[in-house]
DNA sequence: CTGGTTGCAAACGGTTTGCAAGGCA
DNA sequence: TGCCTTGCAAACCGTTTGCAACCAG
């Protein structure tokens, strides 16, 4: 495996995953393990076209569709999550075991992640599904 | 004016805003006028295509360019927010006076506005702004 | 061998731009 | 008349699709 840079944590995260990915009668490609690595290693969420630098950064330049069909495989294997900044393109981060949001600078585009006290969320969207008779299912605060 | 089927707290916010463009040295135009109009009658954001369907109920055909431009001259004056729900299109509404959310249905897309106690943002901006050494300029929670 | 995976080119949908023509003040 | 505004066509950018070639198991 070409797991570099990343804790313990995220290296047991990717083993599950690449696990399951051959059970499932998946393929681990190179990519595949690539894409997941980079992403493991990041502490924020990175854009599609961020990925294809990183992946470029380790010798590899899978075509932009493969990257494309490859996050869509690992989202649809709950192996990531997709985000989106408000600038109309996608952004994604490894599955977090904790919900959390982010700041975005609008200036430099750095981003965080941020952990809020979970009661309000929680009470609020209560309360919501309640008065307005909607099942909240997710929400998105940034 | 061409102002139907609004309240008076609405007639009022187009009467302001049509005075200040006026003022300058911008044109009252029909399509800027209409556009308004359909969006002061709106109880939840609307995108472009359903502004351009309501505007094609008023008996106006603008290209879809004249809307696209009048939009963000229309951000750019202040009288409408921009909003990104997450299907990478943008979203308008009446710039309200007071802050507030949406509630997105995944299913119909249906949305609807809600209103949140301020103390938790408030101070949870407050928190971060601390924490993150950043200024919180706007947020977005859907 | 075989079905998951890839690259390429082309299409897609929402949005923006350049430019010449139109129309409010 | 001046310059804001409009329509048209084409470009744009992120993303998706069809298809033939490829390769991991």
């Amino acid at each position: 495996m070409q797991l570099s840079c990343i804790n313990l944590k995220e290296m047991k995260i990717a083993d599950n995953l690449l696990e399951n990915i051959r059970i499932n009668g998946y393929r681990l490609t190179k990519v595949r393990k690539v894409i997941l690595d980079v992403l493991a290693a990041q502490h924020a969420p990175v854009s599609v076209g961020d990925i294809q630098k990183l992946l470029t950064q380790k010798k590899l330049f899978p075509n932009k569709t493969t990257v494309y069909r490859e996050l869509a495989f690992l989202k649809e294997q709950n192996a990531i999550r997709e985000l989106q900044l408000g600038d109309s393109k996608a952004w994604y981060e490894i599955k977090p075991d904790n919900h959390h949001h982010h700041v975005v600078c609008v200036n430099c585009d750095r981003i965080e992640d941020v952990e809020l006290k979970k009661e309000f969320l929680n009470s609020t969207e209560k309360k919501i599904e309640k008065d307005k008779k909607f099942k909240i299912t997710r929400h998105t605060l940034e």
